[in-house]
DNA sequence: CGGCTTCATATGTACGTACAACTTTTATTT
DNA sequence: AAATAAAAGTTGTACGTACATATGAAGCCG
């Protein structure tokens, strides 16, 4: 009874000879491992196919059955042998297609099965959706979530950066801080790309850097909703825009084209931008300079997101006007503040948990299949229209 | 045929079931690795010894034959389930002795400056708060979060304690599931003391754990409300009140109390209780059912939450109604939401980044000076008042 | 008592079968 | 030609059996 396939041992034979063999070896701590067990003959003839170049990284190796064939051994010792490789990382399996030779290029790093994830705010309106996605998909895969914020300052991102990347994780998912900015902590992803580690950017990107992200074509957005209020037969749309990112910047983007493709000329006055320090104060106390200025009046109002739509809602109130039949408002996210007013907010939606579904999903992939690269995805958004908005002459 | 020694499942009879459950699952991208295979739940089952404190280090567990008569698989099964924990470094094997459970502490005894966090739901709005206040604190002393959540579900729960339980955390914060019920993962909670690694609850606790907690004393805070409402001279409130956590029924004692006080006499249709499924249909359909009534018209509203005062809003809205004239309401948490409308509403306020932040606070003490006993901390709410209530006559 | 065997018990190896779950290929139908 | 169904191939789970090997305790005996 021989194990066919294979060269160097046969197996009753040499049996008893090496019993006592291994036994004077053990005392020397030398090649306890080398029993000669079937399935260890197995596995070191797969492992020679490895190593001698037979197969390749991400090659197929042959089946169990064929195996079985080969060796002259059950299934269930081949599976044996399968096994402890792929618990050594030699080989990965995939129900229904095969066995196949993992790519151990630099890997070695046993999985810690651990993701970070990084945000701007943590306790901002959306953020929380986006993480949730992420959150319940990786929970599902056993993966658990290293969480940090970095409120939109770089300093603080830095030192987010340096805290997570000392755990060891297995892949990060990271909302860039001040992304229209340059940005001072680019090193740090270009240390995770030589060592490895995958990542995405969700929301934004840095140009500098071609880092694989998710993203909401807010260019589009910005369009569909400029368009919308165009449409309706509005000619003079103040827009507010929080210019330190690059999502406000593509909006503008969009809200622009939009005026020019229908040939409507924009009056500069009309167009605030803000920064995150100003969100509070800056786009009221405009609007409200706005409104009195003896030039035409504004018919239509476009909100960087639903929350400044909200503080707009309050100023316009207090100078009792009525939305919509002297403004319309457009917002944008489809945050619960859309409808939570009296007047319900058209707003400008995108996918929050799917998008933190997606990049967590797109991150295990990439974990998952060493090398694989992360395509870019970019959303698209919807315009959701409910009453804040109508028609003019 | 059943997993004799295993609680929640059995086999054959779920396995039929889970097939096509687990594939629909599979299109939710939801629980994918939660194979309710058999060797699965034996290891689960043997992990759970372990994380409970059954067996200690170095201690033999359970023999692969009394296994396969307590379980009632095979030993094939049996020898996968033990395999894997192997591999995984929870046990190891001595030919002809037995199985034992490894010694951790000894292996990875650094600090790995690792704080878990487990909340009920991550989106929801008042818990990013809560979060966000834990995160700056840990941050600033150089820790690092894990986090997971619950969606208010004891099944998830455990799921969540299983995977950051294998972490090797320094310390725990949970806001426990449904804290108004019976809750099955108590013992993962003597596991961690027995663990001597420190944990806090927040929100709530489990009575039938004297466990360290952070609260908000709800039923005072109902107490303020209905009595700021009886002092305005409301008789007929009605109140909504979540009751499958405790902090709904805390609010309800104290509504009651204060309506005993003053002697207000309380109609049993004007408290409704609604449980977490039930949250956005239920109180508005009650208040219409309510407002249809013949009898006496009730003048005032209590709502657990924000949430569900905005809900109440539209309702208000839809049957003409205004706010504060026809009707006053209260809400609770203080929430962004609160603000939203063009009603403000007075709402019971209480700490959110600073019960997050003082969580942090205590558990790092007790992470610092082992041994030290954590002091439960009861928060006190506060009422703002806007202009959703009215003195009437 | 010390040394030996024996026996019960534990894990380790190896065989076998059957069916489930998944993927890919082929054949069939529309 | 495209959509659909069936078949074949592959890994995954689970049952069973048998015997090998290692340990520890009980019993035997010189």
């Amino acid at each position: 009874m021989t194990l066919k396939g294979v060269k160097p041992f046969s197996f009753i034979t040499m049996d008893v000879m090496l019993c006592y063999n291994v036994r004077t070896c053990i005392n020397l701590k030398v090649n306890q491992n080398m029993h000669n067990t079937k399935h260890n003959q197995v596995k070191e003839a797969i492992q020679s196919w490895i190593l001698e170049g037979k197969v390749a990284p991400r090659q197929k190796i042959k089946s169990e059955n064929e195996m079985v064939e080969i060796f002259g051994v059950s299934r269930h010792t081949v599976r044996q042998a399968i096994g402890d490789l792929v618990h050594e990382g030699w080989l990965y399996r995939e129900q229904g297609r095969g066995t196949f030779c993992s790519d151990r290029t630099l890997s070695d790093q046993k999985p810690n099965k651990l993701i970070g994830i990084i945000t701007t705010y943590i306790s901002d309106y959306i953020f929380p959706s986006i993480i949730r996605g992420a959150e319940s998909y990786l929970n599902s895969k056993g993966y658990s979530i290293l969480l940090a914020s970095t409120n939109n300052n770089v300093k603080e991102e830095k030192a987010c950066l340096q805290t997570i990347l000392n755990k060891n994780i297995d892949g990060l998912i990271i909302e860039p801080t001040k992304s229209a900015l340059y940005n001072e902590n680019l090193n740090y992803y270009l240390g995770l790309e030589a060592n490895n580690t995958p990542y995405v950017m969700i929301n934004a990107y840095y140009p500098q850097l071609q880092s694989p992200s998710l993203t909401v074509n807010d260019e589009q957005g910005g369009h569909m909703a400029a368009e919308h209020l165009i449409h309706l037969g509005h000619r003079r749309i103040i827009g507010f825009f929080k210019t330190d990112d690059l999502q406000g910047l593509h909006r503008m983007q969009g809200f622009l084209r939009a005026h020019r493709e229908h040939r409507v000329t924009i009056d500069p006055e009309l167009i605030v931008p803000f920064n995150t320090e100003e969100k509070e104060e800056k786009p009221k106390e405009a609007l409200r300079r706005i409104l009195r200025m003896k030039s035409e009046k504004p018919t239509a109002v476009f909100c960087y997101n639903d929350e400044i739509a909200l503080n707009i809602l309050d100023v316009v109130r207090e100078q009792q006007l009525k939305v919509p039949e002297d403004l319309s408002i457009v917002g944008y996210d489809d945050s619960h503040f859309a409808q939570a007013s009296e007047v319900k907010l058209t707003s400008v939606k995108h996918p929050k948990m799917v998008m933190g579904e997606t990049a967590a999903q797109v991150l295990i992939e990439a974990i998952q299949e060493k090398g694989r690269e992360i395509e870019p995805v970019v959303f698209q958004p919807e315009l959701i229209v409910r009453s804040s908005t109508r028609k003019i002459e």
